[in-house]
DNA sequence: ATAACAAACTAACAACTGTTAGTTTAAATT
DNA sequence: AATTTAAACTAACAGTTGTTAGTTTGTTAT
């Protein structure tokens, strides 16, 4: 028995329409409707439709922030790295594509101080990513192309995860973890 | 000179918002401020916001369709087939970045039948992806993974190229061709 | 010169938006 | 039994939304 708190559930609730929707196009009411209350009602909980959007993704940028940067400053192959990064992204999209939906798609429409943030993390996840490239080119681990392609190319396709998971024909875990390796790692070839 | 008219124009400004802010998040009034006029005159030009959305989408989402009909039924190798969807992905995204952007993040904003003509033109397109790996694996051309994972990670990269495409490190359209090809079909080991 | 047209304008609308204030209800704590 | 608290409610607000109606302006065709 875990009694989630009523905050919670209007994230988990607010995230799923998000992903749906998008936030702009998603009120207040279409919340509380989902909950069966009134949008009044919501204001109990959560200061604004403003922090509902930042609760989401700014905690889901933090873990992809921090395990990146424990990957990062591991002691393992380049290749490794690369393997644990795919790895943070499927879990991630396993335990919580609504809120991946909404920090992919509607990261735009934090304000300010969090906007700010949120691209700060977003360029240092980055960066670390690309160090990983770089170092695992020089070992002579990668090929030699150009690094913003592979960095592009594999993270548009962790990042759009959600998208597509969960969907009839995608496979278990296990096997989507070690295909999905595969396929970034050594092609389709 | 070309004179473009103006109904291209507010087209092209209203997918560029679109891009920058989704569909729902663009009001009229913000579209007529990018042309300098009044929003009431947009409606000398357009029905209303959602024809806007659906001129943008649905062309594009045709194109694709269409090209990718020509290239399933021609006569050359599933490999040379991929080729070829790689090149129209990355030419459409050189063209119209824009609209591309639209349509990957908008079309659930399409209403009835535009909605439905999308969806199935976009389940043609994948169906048809899915042929075209199907042949290679039995051909022996492609690695007997499993499919929809092999599908989803070259889709995936190819559908968001216009998030990266323009940025100052990206590379000119001839390199983007040649190492996007190396690495979605040979990975990056 | 006159008529026709394209494309802008002002003014207004009804519906919807996020949010606030004040109130009620029922459960938990004293 | 009395009080506090959590969480819902109703009613309303000021601002924004897409859109319409009717009008004006400048250019093109007759």
């Amino acid at each position: 028995m875990k009694p989630i708190d009523r905050k919670t559930e209007i994230i988990n609730v607010a995230a799923q329409l998000f992903k749906e929707k998008g936030y702009s196009a998603v009120t207040m009411r279409d919340i509380a409707q989902a909950m069966d209350i009134k949008a009044a009602s919501l204001y109990n909980h959560i200061k604004s439709k403003q922090e509902i959007l930042v609760l989401i993704v700014i905690e889901i940028a933090e873990e992809f922030t921090n395990v990146m940067n424990e990957i990062v400053s591991s002691d393992i192959s380049a290749i490794q790295k690369i393997e644990k990064v795919i790895e943070l992204h499927i879990n991630i999209t396993l335990r919580n594509a609504d809120a991946l939906a909404c920090l992919n798609n509607d990261w735009m429409h934090l304000t300010a101080d969090d906007l700010t943030y949120f691209i700060k993390m977003r360029e240092e996840y980055e960066d670390n990513f690309r160090i990983i490239i770089q170092k695992g080119i020089a070992d002579n681990e990668i090929q030699n192309l150009n690094i913003e392609v592979i960095i592009f190319s594999t993270l548009s396709t962790l990042r759009t995860l959600y998208l597509w998971y969960g969907k009839k024909k995608s496979p278990n875990p296990q096997v989507l973890k070690s295909n999905m390796i595969e396929v970034l790692l050594n092609g389709i070839v």
